[in-house]
DNA sequence: CCTACAATCCCCTAAAAACAGGATTTTCAT
DNA sequence: ATGAAAATCCTGTTTTTAGGGGATTGTAGG
């Protein structure tokens, strides 16, 4: 039986890419692509993929939650994240979120197919590329933040100051205060500026 | 005469999604791609495309320093920017280059092929989200700022309060002050927030 | 010469953020 | 159900910023 090859990704470039680079694949069927996670949860309720390429940045919904609704759905599905860059920080959390493997954009043909051959083996797959920043980046933490400091992150980025935001968000200035207090300590950011810089190159914003 | 083709990426997905959309269209020819800007500059020296497909985001130098340079060589080659993102501040910047059209990453077939008989015309083109991106951001211009407020711009960044930055600087808190005032100015920001958050979408640091 | 601009310095006040201690409730997974 | 983690709220003090004035040097260009 062949293996059954789904993917997820807004750029059509990326998409026709990867068709073409698995045309020659033996053992592999194409059976189709979404460009958001909505229209993929949609495929998935008639549709089963024994793979699902998965991109990290999607339009509506982080490909990383994406893909822990997808395991919690369909825990059979085995998936492979997609990035663009060397996210340091998304390479260990898709991960966590019960991806089998994690290819960047620049991959070859063959590291590609050797990604889908790992994960249909049952098997994590990391491409050469990524497990290098993994080991890179041991030590240099990225911090784990809530789903709520990442929008009080989001709104302080956004120039709003800890009174607006409260309003913004029904809650007490004092709270906004210890999320904060709490993002800062997370990103060992001494003040709001080092915050910003370093959830900007983090990706976080 | 066919249109001869060069796509510079550093994405082999990209190139190969572009390779396959471009595959069908009447009078192209693909006459290869690089993978950095070196590899590029020495492909040009034997050969001589009508279109360049120019990613911004490459490994070694920008792409939009890669860009001013193949227009300085090579006036006639016709540039087309590609760019993943709706990076606001990369349209304008390399339009200034010399590029004769800017189109993101999830373009179809049909925009692809528009921008390449459009620019191959004389004329600009511009994808339709870039297009709406530019209006959109009609007025909101690159701050112009001296070398003493970049120099205080990225100590502000690095975490530095005023006071340390003028001991760094040997000069007064207020002078640092007033630098910083100005900047806030200049990039129309509320905040530091907001200042270092457009200063490192706008690159400055 | 004169102007523009950069870079420097000063004063002031209100607002905001940083920092240090807490405490309570809700949510969620084992 | 129980404990951990998240999210909420509180009371303080100290430091920093924001934003408003205004002023003095030096330098480069028209």
């Amino acid at each position: 039986m062949a293996t059954r090859i789904f993917i997820v990704d807004d750029h059509y470039m990326i998409i026709e890419g990867i068709r073409s680079l698995l045309q020659n694949g033996k053992g592999l069927e194409w059976i189709g692509h979404a460009m958001s996670a909505t229209s993929c949860m949609a495929f998935l309720q008639t549709h089963q993929p024994h793979i699902i390429l998965l991109d990290i940045n999607l339009p509506d919904i982080s490909g990383i939650e994406l893909c822990k609704e997808i395991k919690t759905k369909y825990p059979k599905i085995g998936i492979i994240g997609l990035s663009s860059y060397n996210q340091q920080s998304y390479i260990n959390k898709i991960m966590d979120n019960g991806a089998s493997g994690y290819v960047l954009k620049n991959a070859t043909k063959e590291e590609l197919l050797d990604a889908i051959e790992t994960v249909m083996d049952g098997e994590k797959y990391l491409s050469e590329e990524a497990a290098l920043i993994v080991k890179k980046n041991v030590g240099s933490k990225i911090p784990i933040i809530t789903r709520r400091e990442k929008e009080v992150l989001s709104l302080i980025s956004e120039g709003l100051t800890n009174n607006q935001i409260a309003t913004k968000l029904f809650i007490s200035i004092t709270t906004v205060d210890t999320h904060r207090k709490n993002l800062l300590a997370k990103f060992e950011a001494k003040n709001t500026a080092t915050l910003i810089r370093m959830a900007t190159h983090l990706e976080f914003i």
